[in-house]
DNA sequence: TTGAAAGCGCTAACAT
DNA sequence: ATGTTAGCGCTTTCAA
């Protein structure tokens, strides 16, 4: 059974075949006798319009190029988030997801804008210096990215405020009146691949500490495993006096370190006061549950489609752009030491 | 800056736009001499086809359509390796991956075909009883499954091969000297979702039990959450005897499970043996590594990948159908106890 | 070994 | 309010 064509329902209606295209994309006005009987040919022979020849014809693909981070030294954790909520917004503005991966490298870039397979493009996992952006920044589609680089080059950016997190974070352990805090790192891969929140988080962190007066003490790396959990608390329980305080930004580790505390009857709080960055999903299914600033993956993908899809509106023509930030929220759970 | 089209290749090398489209699709002899100038043309505008043209005129989008488990009730742990094998499987062959979550329904498969979006798809998360198999059935394009529903349609299916994991899986406990077996099952949602998986995991196993002499108990449903594996646990402890042996077969249970009994001070290895059905990747980094029969994820998407891309070359005449499973592996860790 | 030309199925001027 | 028509950029016969 071949697919039906446009021109197949035109005759079908009677109409001529451009009629049949203004019914769908309603472009210009047809009268309701017309366009009743269009789309009463269209349902009856369930026609589809050919995306190629669509695409072809209005030079719109009607796809978002999507690149994500995979690939050996991906940090994968709380990917799906982002993937679900991106073809969720697409799906609502009629629009794919072409999903490419990150170990392409610059060539995702050019094959998807250079082959015309999408008419704008999502990039993830953005490291502080990303040799991908001097070629985004040239596309011939628009680009935004989920992440924030120390040189935009003058493509909008969309993410969670890190500093911000790190600042509601040590306004908790302050609250609880803790002199000291010791953060747990980031692993050695994300350090490595310079991922640019690592550094946007840390250095408010060390500049929030400072401005409460207390203590800024890092275990760097720590990988997200039992072991490197284990390995790193037993350092930042060295570290962390009497009274500890952790604050644990990777969200992949948080369950481990509470793990690894419990198992050297440490009990979070009641011992020492934890915090976390990561969903409140996440932060909810840890044992205790943890008190944490969320990641809130769905509003920064969700914000970055919306984003997009202006760009994409308004006819690529005026500057986009810009830093857009999603203010994480701090929910006390119940690793938080009462106040002394 | 607009992009180049094969004319200005064609005219820049001096041959007509049918020398160009040869020349990179190798579908005829082309002189050494005239290869060269058009490749060196080529380059020079850093040429690429228009995919919507391509489409249009060859019929092969080059695309494969991937329905994925998102939305609400989706089992979404451990997908992650499915989509990266996918996409890089098809990238090997020069395809590209559209993403579309399964909450669509029925209506992605005759959008995916209707509009010629893609030339072949993946459909994930496979129901026993599965109201899109009709549909794909009759798609224009051929579908493939992950997983194995009860009547296929005709349609080919891989899967890991569940029962014969049941059967590793209670063998080992068999072989450590049990006589008793308490299967913590899968949460609510999967069963409820009627997953295929489940049911032949699951009759497998007791049909095993039974033929090794051990008997088979169930504690079942089970929430994936450190809560879930906390009541689970208890249940089974009571229903294990002394020497309690427990089968784990949802891997995102595993280590709640095994956290659960630790709070209990039931040792992993010394008190009880549990064995695990996930990834070996995830069963080393659990607390302690654990027993698993291992899922596969990669080498099952693999040879869907495989399979989907002998059917399309076959230029889609021959019938294809037909069931492919994935034998599982046992690997011995640290939880399973010596024969008394 | 190469070229000319007819579409693929759609959109969007341009006419009426 | 609707129809006519000229492409969009490519593949692929058919001809030479």
């Amino acid at each position: 059974m071949a697919a039906f064509t446009s021109r197949d329902v035109a005759r079908l209606a009677g109409v001529s075949q451009s009629t049949v295209s203004y019914v769908m994309s309603g472009r210009r006005p047809i009268s309701d006798e017309t366009r009743k009987r269009v789309q009463a040919a269209i349902e009856q022979l369930t026609y589809q319009p050919n995306a190629g020849a669509r695409a072809l014809a209005s030079q719109r693909t009607q796809v978002v190029g999507l690149v994500v981070p995979f690939g050996p030294a991906a940090d994968t954790t709380g990917l799906l988030p982002f993937l679900e909520t991106i073809t969720g917004c697409a799906r609502e503005r009629d629009h794919d997801v072409l999903l490419v991966t990150a170990d392409e490298g610059t060539s995702a870039l050019t094959r998807l804008a250079g082959q015309s397979l999408c008419d704008a493009i999502v990039l993830m996992d953005i490291a502080a210096r990303d040799s991908r952006l001097p070629v985004a920044a040239a596309s011939r589609v628009p680009v935004i990215l989920i992440g924030i680089p120390e040189e935009t080059w003058g493509l909008p950016c969309v993410d969670l405020d890190f500093p911000e997190a790190a600042r509601l974070a040590v306004a908790e352990i302050a609250a609880a009146g803790h002199d000291r805090l010791v953060a747990l790192g980031y692993s050695a891969g994300e350090i490595a691949r310079d991922v640019n929140y690592v550094g946007r988080f840390e250095r408010a962190a060390v500049a929030a500490a400072a401005a409460a007066g207390i203590e800024h003490l890092a275990v760097s790396p720590m990988e997200p495993s039992p072991a490197g959990a284990r390995a790193a608390v037993e350092q930042a329980l060295a570290l962390g006096g009497p009274r500890p305080a952790l604050l644990v930004p990777s969200s992949s580790s948080v369950p481990w370190v509470l793990q690894a505390l419990t198992e050297r009857g440490v009990v979070p709080g009641r011992d020492v006061t934890v915090v976390g960055l990561c969903t409140d999903a996440a932060a909810e299914t840890t044992t205790p549950p943890v008190t944490n600033v969320s990641t809130e993956p769905r509003t920064v993908s969700a914000l970055a489609m919306q984003t997009l899809f202006r760009s994409l509106e308004r006819d690529r023509q005026e500057p986009t752009g810009g830093v857009e930030l999603v203010t994480p929220r701090l929910t006390r759970r119940g690793t938080t030491l009462p106040p002394p």
